[in-house]
Parts: C-alpha cells; structure tokens; sequence
RNA sequence: GGCCCGUUCGUCUAUCGGUUAGGACGCCAGGUUUUCAUCCUGGAAAGAGGGGUUCGACUCCCCUACGGGCUACCA
C-alpha cells in the first residue's frame, strides 16, 4: 500500500538526526539516529547531524558536546555536522535565525501566516476556561477573529502594535479538506484541519518554534527522509501543512515506535535503568553510568538497538555494524512500541564478547583491564583474559571473575568445607604440595591423580573439590589446571599452604 | 476530555487468507565440564474480546477493551 514511499528516487538520499541540547542522548534518541544511519548507508546517503537549540531556556551545557561523542563511540559518524559542516550550514539552528526571518517574511507576504498579540497569559486563561468545560482549545479558522491579531487588525494598528509588544507569528491554516499524509511505517493518516491549530511559527523572542524551524531546515538541507520518534506523528499533518504553505515538495517520513519500559506501562525513563540497575545513556552522564562504562561493546549496543523495533526477515540475530548496513530495511520497521529487555541486551554484548580477539578487546577497552597487576606481560594478561571470555557478559564483569587470580581467598566456603572435612583434605593438600614443588602440574594431570588415588581411594570430586576450595575458596571458576598455571607456582604454593593450615586450625 | 497511533509466548519478534503459529532472550530439564559459568540438546510458553467478509482468518473490515503519544511562545 505505501510501497510508493520506497520507491526509488533520482534525488540522493539525505536523512538527518535532529536532537536538542536538553541533557544527555538516551537510548530512544540513539535508537533514532541509528535508523537513521543505517537508512542513509543503505541506500548511499548521507547521514546528517543538526542541533536543534532554538530553546534556549532548556539548554543544558555540555549536552552538545555529549551528543556528539554519544554517537562517536556509537559508531555513527555524521557525513555533515556542526563539528564538520556540509554545503548547507549552519547546522545549528541557533545560528540560523536570518535563514527564519527571510522565510517568515515569505510565508507573511503570501499570507500564509500572521501577527498575533496576544499574551501568554492570556492564553493560558483561556485553556484553563476550556479545560474546565471539558473542551480543548484551539487558536484557528473558528475563533481567530476574536483575537488580537494582524487578520483582525488594521495594518496600521498591527504595525503600532509590533512596535510597542511582544508578539509571534502564526501559521494560518485555511477551512478545507482533511489533510493526508503518508507515514512510512503506517501508511495514510487523515486529519480533519479543525483539529490542527493555527501553531505558532515564530516566537516572542524571535526564534522559530521546532516546527517551522524543522521544515525550513529539512527543505533547505535537502533532506528526503524523515526517520523520526512517534511522538512526532500527530504533528505531521501540521508540518505537511507549512510544506504547502512554502508550496515546497515535504521529504518522505518514518515514525519510530517508542521505547517503554521493561516492567509496566509508558516509555521508558531514566529513572526506571537506576531502579532496575541498567544504564539508559550510551555514555556516563552526571550520576548515571552509561552502556560504555558497564562494558558494552558499542557494537553490541547497536545490534541490539536495531532490533529493538526492526527486525531483517531472516533468524539472524547478531550483526555488526557493515552488516546491519547491508540488511537495513525500513519497510521491516515495527509498529508498536517495544520493552526494553537487558537481559537480552548483555547476552548480544556477550556474544560479541566471545567472537573478539583477546588482544583487540584488551587494547580497545583499557579501562576495564586495570586491575591486571602491573608487572604482569601482554601475554599473560591475554591469557586469563582468554581464560575468562566465556564467562563475562559485560566488561565489567571481568572485575570481578578476575579477583580469584589476583587475590588470595580471604575465606572458604563453609558449605564445600564441611562436606569435604570428612574425607581429611588435609592429605589431598599435602600431596598436590608435593607435585607442584616438582612444576606445574600439567592439564593431563588428572591421570595421575587417579593413579595416585587407586591406593588413597578418594572420591575423585573431593580431591578436586578440596583443591578448588584451596586455591580460590570457592567452587566456581574455570580449569584448576588453568588456574594453577596462570597463578605460577609461588603463589599456587602460597595457597594450597594457607589452607593446609586453615585445615589444622 | 479531544485527536492520532498501536495490540502474536513473560520479553523482542516471524507470519503479508490455508503453517503442528517459527526463531531469539529469559525460565525449566538433560548432556558436556572435577565445580560454577560457557556450550549443546530438549521442554513449557502466544494471536486482547466481540461482530462481520470469506469455503477458510493471527492475517481484511467494524465495534469494544486495554496501552501509548500529542493536545505549550518545549523539542
């Protein structure tokens, strides 16, 4: 049915990713701009990154920087950016302002649009009135005559006043038939033009609202897809309205479904990650830790972004970047919203974990690696690094799992202990003392502690057990013989002796 | 309240009128592993409800329910 919007087109592709300054990207905005992306680098486009600041009241410094290192770690380099600007700068609307001005004015002499004057607070007044009968209201073809504006005024009384207070610019939407538009996830959607108001364009204080800055913009940058959050979707017909009103062709839009909450109902929010203790920002941001510094690779981070919400058709679930590029398809889009699940989210970190060279991992994510011993060489980091893979779903998680190498057990699990006193460790240690004075016993050592252990008779877990328990306190980790080696033979010593005398006291 | 959008296992999803409704995460069981984890095999688990249309609906239409978004001189 809206096959038509993917049809080829002669224009080259020009996708944007749009955000405002107000605070760190959260995932629901990364999400966005990869879709973007990866429609762009699909189709042999261009990905284009413009700041949308025309609030200056929820400017939050730093936030810009932020974005843009967000999407750098991401893996999502703009082809034209405030940071490396394209041939249709500025890209920061902030710096834009003569841009709006010459095309209000247009939209004015074509009496597209209008002054009005009256107060915020007016207004307001009004909406609680409204409110209170239960109606919403609406500044449009019904009602406009009984304000305050350059439609109801003399020309010489707009200018008297323009020059004397405060006041902004209004689209004039005209009576007609229902707007239609096209949404490339959704297909048709009809609105009566009773329902949209006359939005204002530009503000008291001279900048433009988001949506006449956003057409503007998109127009003039030549963007041919719209790939945004749904949140936008009940402004489409308006903006498909000031496209008419330029009498500009409008680009081809996409509205992204939201991204809610693991557990209950509404999207997703940053104070649902600290309550359930995972991250919402790809980057650290004030309090909150982001996907980066929990260990997440930002490929993982991407691949399970993209299937949120997407899917390629095919039971592939784990894909890189150049694969994603490859079998992006924007007509796979999902239309309802989706849960953010983290369990799934540090399994795809996983399997990316597992399928990187140790030395790679080691060298791309230093910061995680810094509990290595500082006399320890490249290769032996390597090698409990790789002793370990499998085991880490999250690069922090090597912390942890790394503690049994680097620090001697502080206790021993009471529960093993118990179980195993009965068949006098105490022998067991002192024998495996006597093998690693000789050397570290090698992985086929198995064999000659069951031929050693015809004429002890121990049961062959126990042995093991009681090693285990010497070594790292507790039953978990991997190979003991892996773990002896890496340890050396001092410290497997060191150990196995301080439990042998754990065991006589 | 009004307008718009949505609804398949607990979760992410496949299915574009005819399937034993498939896969993945998670969960459970078994196997591998001296142990835990990894890994492998298997299992439980779904079309919101009601009307149509049709020989036949998860799939198309309508209604209801539920959920979400928007309703600012914020984006």
């Amino acid at each position: 049915m809206h096959d038509v919007i993917f049809e080829e087109k002669k224009m080259k592709v020009r996708v944007r990713f749009a955000p405002s300054p107000t605070g760190a990207l959260h995932i629901g905005g990364l999400r966005t701009a990869l879709y973007n992306y990866l429609f762009a680098k699909k189709m042999g486009g261009a990905f284009v990154v413009r700041i949308e600041d025309t609030d200056r009241n929820r400017m939050v410094e730093g936030a810009e920087r932020y974005i843009m290192e967000a999407l750098r770690w991401s893996g999502l380099h703009p082809d034209e950016s405030p940071e490396h600007e394209g041939a249709f700068g500025p890209y920061r609307q902030s710096e834009r302002e003569l841009v709006y001005q010459k095309y209000i004015a247009e939209l004015i002499n074509k009496g597209k649009a209008y002054f009005a004057f009256d107060t915020p607070e007016d207004l307001a007044k009004i909406r609680s009135e409204y409110e209170q009968e239960k109606k919403t209201f609406k500044y449009g073809t019904h009602n406009r005559i009984g304000f305050r504006n350059s439609l109801t005024l003399s020309s010489e009384a707009t200018e008297k006043l323009k020059a004397t207070v405060p006041y902004v610019i209004r689209l004039k939407i005209e009576k007609g038939a229902p707007v239609k538009v096209i949404d490339g996830v959704r297909g048709l959607i009809q609105v009566d033009r009773e329902e949209i108001d006359d939005k204002i364009l530009v503000k008291a204080d001279n900048m433009p609202t988001y949506h006449f800055a956003n057409v503007v913009d998109d127009h003039l940058m030549k963007i041919t897809h719209v790939i945004r959050g749904e949140e936008w979707l009940p402004s489409l017909p308006l903006h498909q309205l000031i496209y008419d009103a330029f009498g500009w062709d409008a680009p081809q839009f996409m509205h992204l479904p939201l991204i809610l909450k693991p557990e209950g109902k509404g999207k997703l929010s940053k104070r649902d990650g600290e309550k359930m203790g995972f991250p919402v920002f790809p980057l650290a941001w004030e309090e909150s830790e982001g996907f980066k510094e929990r260990g997440f690779l930002p490929e993982a981070l991407m691949n399970y972004l993209a299937l949120l919400g997407w899917n390629p058709g095919t039971e592939e679930e784990i894909m890189n970047m150049e694969k994603l590029k490859e079998v992006f398809d924007a007509e796979r889009i999902q239309k309802g919203g989706a849960k953010f699940d983290f369990e799934k989210a540090r399994w795809i970190n996983h399997k990316f974990l597992a399928s990187e060279e140790e030395k790679s991992v080691l060298k791309r994510f230093p910061e995680f690696f810094e509990c290595f011993p500082s006399d320890w060489s490249e290769k032996k980091k390597k090698a409990l690094y790789g002793l370990l893979k499998d085991r880490l779903f999250l690069l922090e998680d090597f912390k942890i799992e790394s503690q049994t190498f680097l620090k001697d057990p502080t206790a021993y699990d009471l529960k093993v202990l118990d179980k195993i006193r009965k068949h006098n460790p105490k022998v067991i240690v002192d024998q495996f003392i006597g093998y690693v004075h000789q050397e570290i016993p090698p992985a086929d050592w198995k064999l000659n502690i069951q031929g050693w252990n015809q004429t002890a008779g121990f049961p062959f877990g126990v042995i093991m057990q009681t090693l285990r328990l010497a070594l790292v306190g507790s039953l978990t980790g991997p190979d003991l013989f892996k773990i002896c080696e890496l340890l050396g033979k001092e410290i497997t010593l060191r150990r196995l002796e301080k439990f042998y005398k754990h065991l006589n006291s």
